[in-house]
DNA sequence: GAGTGGTCTAGACCACTGC
DNA sequence: CAGTGGTCTAGACCACTCG
């Protein structure tokens, strides 16, 4: 027999769909509350049940976040209790302390064979290039070179993020509308170089930990390709597997 | 007003306690099909729906797999589609080869303080540490030293482990009925020592990914304890953040 | 076709928040 | 108190698997 929906979708996820389409479009921005689930059973014409499942799909993603009682709200790198912060370091002994982003540099470029690649965006496009330190308890830590679509974050300025407070996420999702949803990484042990051993306080060619994550906006489009350095001398990357 | 339920639990969780002990208890070994939901709601007393979001939270932790049509079953590490695979290498270009595991000692120990910590038994019980190669396509990768409660795994020998064919989990969890439910990672970078260098084939002092696991079985009772040795010139730790 | 998990509904009631 | 998310139920029907 011929399969009678080959590409079945069940109407919470269709519904998931909608909302998904909402959100990009910002309809509902960071922080706000969305409408209620009855509101939206109505406005879907589906059951509060149906609206319910598509909800817990999107707060498990973490792109909503419900609160009983309140309301359900959109996600926010602003809301460091809610958004999934990406880092993953734990001080070795004891929590981590008081962290500080030191911004280096910021430069324009070109897009080379493989930021184009990795960003999505055509060769000899423009990107930009950060470069920032980050301290824990006044020790430099971690060593970030972050390639960014120049299209997209065409203001930044090395002024605008040593003025900035927060994290870059923040930054991102704040000022340039890009909120960043998930990230993949890869890690590897390096030596260091000559000015990553400068930067972090370790003797060259001691052992690193280097960290390439992109991480991806709605519609799973890649908007941050990041290298990171790690001083792993007092910290730890951690991991939960399960 | 005093609050009416200050430990208030939610049916379903309850049905979820009811089923772990059943699982752990051995009722239902791994592999095996659970009884459908609409016998689990006659057994417990309570709705379809009310099972299906126990099962529900038993599948999203990795210890129930749904098949639909079939049944829902008792995840196991020696089905490999079904069980997480804590390792998480790639091949730095393409996918990753053919593994072998190279056992290279076994032998009896007393816990020393570290040990007895980590997995949460007394100073000087017996413990049993295992060191093996981990392979892909012929090249020597991971270096693993691993610390066992020797009370729970006496049997284990390099006769055994040479013998086996599959992962360490499903050895564990066939001959010795432990089952792995998640484990938690530290990472750190390296230097690699005399004998880590000559195993992984690499030079005396080059930079090495260090992974310490602790993996946990039911009650989140510490089972393992491992410390391994990744040489990343040709492989990466991948990790997804989200 | 029988049995399983998967979806959807409608309605009742509970727990939490804030006015 | 009203409004929100959270739980629980009972029942209908759909999609998948297998004999």
């Amino acid at each position: 027999m011929a399969q009678e929906s080959p590409t079945f979708s069940p109407l919470y996820r269709q519904i998931k769909n909608l909302m998904l389409q909402a959100l990009e479009d910002g309809e509902w921005g960071p922080g706000d509350v969305i409408p209620s689930e009855t509101e939206l059973a109505l406005r879907f014409s589906v059951s509060q049940g149906t609206v319910r499942k598509a909800v817990d799909e999107l707060a498990a993603d973490n792109l909503l976040l419900r609160r009983q009682g309140k309301g359900t709200f959109v996600a926010s790198h602003d809301d460091p209790r809610a958004f999934f912060r990406f880092l993953r370091l734990v001080a070795l002994n004891g929590e981590i302390g008081p962290s500080r982003s030191v911004p280096l540099e910021c430069w324009r470029a070109k897009a080379g064979q493989e930021a184009a690649r990795v960003l999505g965006i055509p060769l000899a496009d423009p990107i930009i290039v950060v470069r920032r330190l980050l301290e824990f308890s006044g020790e430099p830590v971690v060593l970030d070179e972050i390639y960014l679509p120049g299209n997209t974050f065409s203001g930044i300025s090395i002024e605008e993020l040593k003025a900035w407070q927060g994290s870059l996420y923040s930054l991102f999702e704040s000022r340039y509308g890009v909120r960043m949803i998930r990230a993949e990484e890869r890690l590897r042990a390096v030596a260091a170089d000559r000015t990553g051993a400068k930067l972090l306080k370790v003797a060259e060619g001691s052992p690193l930990l280097s960290v390439e994550r992109v991480s991806f906006s709605y519609g799973d489009r890649p908007m941050e390709w990041r290298r990171g350095l790690y001083s792993t001398a007092n910290h730890a990357y951690v991991n939960q597997l399960g």
